[in-house]
DNA sequence: AAAAAACTTGACTGATTGGTCAAAATGTAG
DNA sequence: CTACATTTTGACCAATCAGTCAAGTTTTTT
């Protein structure tokens, strides 16, 4: 049994949380380039020397911290429910990712900005777990298609317009609140936002013969 | 007549446009903080002192690759015209931006990472330019909907809905090359992506009642 | 309470990088 | 061809920053 010693102590638990809680303040902010040790150390209230002690690297700090917010990015992407009404699902998973993005938004925008450049750090992820896991959930959306229950659309698109969509509110939140009238700030901004996409989702903008 | 000289040079516009190209390849991969000046000056084939002759500092460079990026960006959603059929419009508006996403997706990028970090440099322009163009399309969309032309859906939101899924298939371009099964670089994938998230977005995903 | 282990930090270092400068090379106008 | 303006660059500087180190303090173990 020569296992290697992995003792994990009170201190170290809570303190490495402190600082990944920060990470991911100052990370969304300026990105990794632009992020320094010193900062994270400030905002978690310790020495940059102490803060080494916990990730020797940069780096570190930065994967530790990507891997937080890829997990509440699927996380809702895995709930989706086979067994569950088609319209239901969808509806429900695009309300749970806009509440993350109102809620976490920092998460959202690590997310977006490791992407956008690249995915140097998760591109292995990327390739495996998360093809992975898309691969089910399009499965899902062709039974559903094929038992007449949901359009029949292109499962890869419908699952990219989602992402793209509900990630847009975190990501570019600047831009929107640049260009909305009133509070994006609103409590209730995001309950419309949720009830506008999924109106037009559900019924398109084309317009009925109802008239 | 005390006229400040800006004679430009023939060899002045020919560097400043070459450099420009540069910085907008190197920025889309790095970001701000992420580009050195040197990595400019060796893709743009000339000295940093020489680089910096030109554009005296790394943050000119950046607002002007920025201006050209805002100005590739807006031109699709500026030729949204009133006159037409609005289905039509939207289509050839989706078309048009996600041709941009396919030909220049740096620029999509560079664009993304201004507003992902909280639009430092054209913050202003947002809030004024922009706001005042979008101002004008929704009063087209709504007009469009009171006609009975479109379905009455929230037009901030449409719009939001198809700036995000546009620029997902140029600023995620990563994340989809690992999700999707074959070929994103294949001719037709823009024609596909094209075509279903226009019939997504016409109709809808639920199921219509005829079978 | 003593010893060991874990934790914390001020002071430092080497590498990187934005920007300067003075001198050389090239282009241009008369 | 000559004088002047424009363009180009090697060498350099000061600031920033990731990471080290040795010496201290606190916590845990026995």
């Amino acid at each position: 049994m020569t296992q290697t010693k992995t003792k994990t102590t009170r201190i170290q638990e809570i303190n490495r949380g402190i600082i990944l809680d920060a990470a991911l303040e100052v990370f969304s902010a300026y990105g990794f380039r632009g992020t320094t040790i010193d900062q994270i150390a400030e905002k978690a209230g310790m020495s940059k020397p102490n803060l080494l002690y916990y990730f020797p690297r940069k780096e570190e700090i930065y994967v530790n911290v990507l891997e937080k917010t890829l997990d509440d990015w699927l996380t809702p992407f895995r709930h989706i429910d086979p067994k569950g009404d088609p319209l239901d699902e969808m509806a429900k998973y695009i309300i749970a990712k806009l509440k993350l993005s109102e809620s976490r938004p920092e998460s959202s925008r690590v997310f977006a900005n490791e992407i956008l450049h690249g995915a140097p750090a998760i591109g292995d992820f990327l390739q495996t777990h998360l093809r992975q896991i898309v691969d089910r959930k399009i499965a899902v959306i062709r039974t559903w298609i094929d038992e007449g229950r949901l359009a029949p659309v292109d499962p890869h698109h419908l699952i990219f317009m989602i992402w793209a969509t509900t990630q847009h509110y975190a990501d570019f939140k600047v831009q929107i609140g640049a260009v909305v009238p009133d509070r994006v700030e609103d409590e209730k901004f995001y309950e419309e936002t949720a009830a506008a996409i999924i109106t037009i989702l559900f019924n398109g903008i084309r317009p009925r013969q109802d008239y």
